[in-house]
DNA sequence: CCCTTTTTCGTCTCCACGACGATAAAGCTT
DNA sequence: AAGCTTTATCGTCGTGGAGACGAAAAAGGG
């Protein structure tokens, strides 16, 4: 064990929220080489006795500025080509995490600058080491997930209509669904979402009724993108 | 960049097959401390300069002795809990093989005496180091997967019948199908087998023909398990 | 030649889903 | 205040897939 080959380990974030309509990822302009000047996934370094997991939570507090309130974090992949980082060998732990949009803008805690971007109109090329694939790698994980797991309510606060929870399927899937169909879907799958009682208010339109997550981890049946 | 934690990456495997309407796991014993004597699994150091997939690829062929022909390699996770190596900071990256039932016996060409274990009869606390949790996590990937992708295909030889994938179903899930729903959903879903033209000799019953695996990677709409 | 085994084809029912129509309940306009 | 717009919510209808079976086909074994 004394003789084995040295490594670094980072751990980097691929961070989805929603606003007006759009799908933003978080990301932060690189000020030092390499790929200065480029856009990157916020992450860094794991320490040596710090747990995988922990680094990404310190990381996505540290870039988002939050307490770690609600929202959803899990591995997406490691990443580990020999030739990925030009400083040496770096393999990094990628994580998704799904939050809801934040009123706090992102003031950087960090020395580089972060801010959301809209994954639409993202040149994934552009993006400094292999984030591109990771970047592409996270949301096709996130688009999996919202057909098999209620993970959709990650995006939305605490306390959200039927509607937002659709959004947010419009938005992630790029598609439109009927409101109908989909009131029905959401309301019918046990445990997806609970009534909190309230009803909004001086929204347009009839007020809709609240729902808070419930506890179902899985969806069962599935919700199934359009176009089968 | 010079300054950063050094850490060991490794590569374990979940090595699974189905033999004897049994689910089994490729484990070696561990001829040295730690853990000495106990079960493990099979893996080991990434080299400086190797891809993650090709020392995965590589660990794969030297503890099956195999050409590597069939079969499917994917990316389980990464677990580096910071004590889970009493010998230092060591992070593995996990995959998960699944591999058609090996009419060669595993010659262990490594120095560790390598065995196919059933699944149901080991004790997972035995296991060294937390590879208890990274075979639940295979385990549990391995039948997720078989819902919603054609991958119990590849536990079966090149040509294969249909009763031989319901029999990888009801191994893996652990349950009872029936033959005449499964056969219209195998030969009914595009892409999932092609026929070959063959049929089988010298069974038991009547003839069933062969089919090989169809170009379908994802299922539409996936296989459902019982009991939902 | 009958029996057993296994494959393969049909049938029937139920339920989920897509496509809509219709109604309810608010704000906004004039 | 009355109508209009907007959005939420409830219903209905037809289709198609899945579960539960029945039945025929095609082999081997006694």
């Amino acid at each position: 064990m004394a003789d084995y080959p040295p490594f670094a380990v980072t751990a980097d974030l691929v961070v989805l929220t929603v606003r007006a309509d759009e799908l933003h990822v978080l990301l932060v302009r690189r000020g030092v080489p390499p790929y200065e000047g480029c856009w990157a996934l916020p992450g860094g370094f794991v320490g040596i006795h710090e747990d995988l997991f922990d680094a990404a939570a310190r990381e996505l507090t540290e870039e988002t500025g939050l307490p770690e309130p609600a929202g959803h974090l899990e591995q997406l992949g490691t990443y580990g080509h020999p030739t990925r980082d030009p400083r040496g060998r770096v393999v990094t732990v990628a994580w998704l995490a799904l939050l809801p949009d934040l009123p706090t803008p992102v003031a950087g805690s960090d020395a580089a600058a972060a801010d959301w971007l809209p994954v639409n109109r993202i040149d994934r090329a552009r993006l400094a080491f292999d984030h591109g694939r990771i970047l592409a790698d996270g949301l096709e994980r996130a688009r999996a997930k919202l057909e098999y797991t209620p993970l959709a309510t990650a995006f939305c606060p605490a306390e959200f209509t039927v509607a937002q929870v659709r959004a947010v399927y419009e938005t992630v899937w790029d598609t439109a669904l009927d409101p109908r169909n989909f009131h029905r879907k959401v309301t019918g799958t046990p445990g997806f979402v609970e009534s909190v009682g309230r009803s909004t208010e001086g929204e347009r339109g009839r007020p809709a009724q609240l729902f808070r997550r419930g506890p179902a981890t899985l969806l069962h049946p599935p919700m199934l993108r359009p176009s089968t």
